[in-house]
DNA sequence: TAGATTGTTAATCGATTAACAATC
DNA sequence: TAGATTGTTAATCGATTAACAATC
């Protein structure tokens, strides 16, 4: 049997039904009125809030933020009430104001270790992106199981041995990894980041990963966006 | 005025109020029957059929499928269905012929050429990724509007000047661009390309994009799904 | 044939929108 | 105060699920 089936199998018998599902209580706890689609968004406006704040803008309200976001008003008014009002009635919002409270409910008012796994193409740019920093999140140590790349510098890191990621997640006390390796190898890394403590992943390898129901996975593959925008051509 | 609020008002002023939204229909032709959201699950059913194409696996079925990629069978059946039967009942699916299918849908059953604009950290990782050229699409050429950068090697290309856009454009009848360009430069960036001609845009830089109702974008900014991912941290 | 799975309908569930009272 | 905009409710819209007849 081809190395490709054992993997596709043990997705059979161990796959999450929700993997790719919007479940906004994955972990068990007590359940948060927010929709997943709803907390997906608020990044969205945290980062043109923050363009606003660059910009000097000290005041917007919802019909702004709606245009300068595409979606409506009554949307964005109703997002943010999910959390408490933040506005005030006849002036809107205070951007300064909303920005910081957006961070808080986001858990951005801290600083989030990451590590990566993968310095090849994509790991090295991910590793030179100047722009996680400013945004709540530093990489703390990359990892490549390839001896070669081994002890390389990427960015401002040296790339170490796979064997001592337990111990960086654990000394770092990381929470959340960035997958940046070849599809064949994307799931038995995420076993191995999961079982070194990690507990939501950035996967960045073509594949749809299987992992227990209280580990959340986002995806980036820019071939699903390319191939969703020929079908409008 | 900061030149970003330049940006800001002319957002304002003249943006589209369905940038972000679901549109099935955006260049206003004829309503097709299948939601954007059934459109953009298609090329993953197409990405996990592929592997199962490569490991042999010669039928498929709704169930199997659901468990691989985390959704319902319902749901996939429903999805195919919007495009007429391609399965067999008792049997599932022939995944050979689901993957042809699909590919027909989602129009790659042909050679995409897409035009890069920016050749830094990113731009170079997507220049250089290998994964773009078996799923449809294929560089033909690298623009970046630093003198610099212009006639150095990026992956299998030389940088252009970016006052050479629109004859690549028009040569190649290239009708897709990728952005990886500075957050400060993308809408810039934006307006050149489709002036030039390009009608859908997948922008990595981190910010909503402002374009005519039929230009359809796909957005790529891997900080969003990091800071949801830390909502449920 | 008997068993299995599709394709499709109707019911359910959830998200968005419209409207407006509250209030700054 | 008058005008503007929020926060919230109810209505609408759309997507998912459950169920099963059709059929391979």
């Amino acid at each position: 049997m081809a190395p490709w089936l054992d993997a596709y199998w043990a997705i059979l018998v161990l796959a999450s039904a929700k993997a790719l599902k919007n479940h906004s209580n994955a972990s068990g706890g007590k359940p948060h009125p927010a929709p997943d689609i709803v907390i997906g968004r608020l990044p969205v406006y945290l980062r043109t809030l923050n363009g606003m704040l660059a910009g000097g803008h000290e005041f917007t309200n919802s019909r702004e933020l709606a245009l300068a976001l595409g979606l409506s008003g009554a949307q964005i008014r109703k997002d943010f009430s999910l959390f408490g009002g933040f506005g005030k009635q006849g002036t809107g919002y205070n951007v300064s104001k909303l920005v910081h409270q957006l961070q808080e409910i986001l858990k951005l008012d801290r600083d989030w270790p990451v590590v990566l796994i993968g310095a090849g193409h994509i790991g090295s740019a991910i590793a030179n992106y100047t722009g996680f920093a400013h945004r709540g999140f530093r990489i703390v140590a990359v990892f490549d199981a390839a001896p070669a790349r081994v002890g390389q510098p990427v960015g401002a890191h040296v790339v170490q041995a796979m064997a001592t990621l337990a111990d960086a997640v654990r000394m770092h006390g990381v929470h959340l990894a960035l997958i940046a390796v070849p599809a064949d190898a994307a799931q038995a890394v995420a076993d191995q980041v999961l079982a070194a403590g990690v507990r939501a992943i950035l996967n960045y390898a073509p594949i749809t990963l299987n992992v227990p129901d209280d580990v959340r996975v986002e995806y980036i593959d820019p071939v699903l966006h390319l191939q969703k925008l020929t079908f409008y051509l």
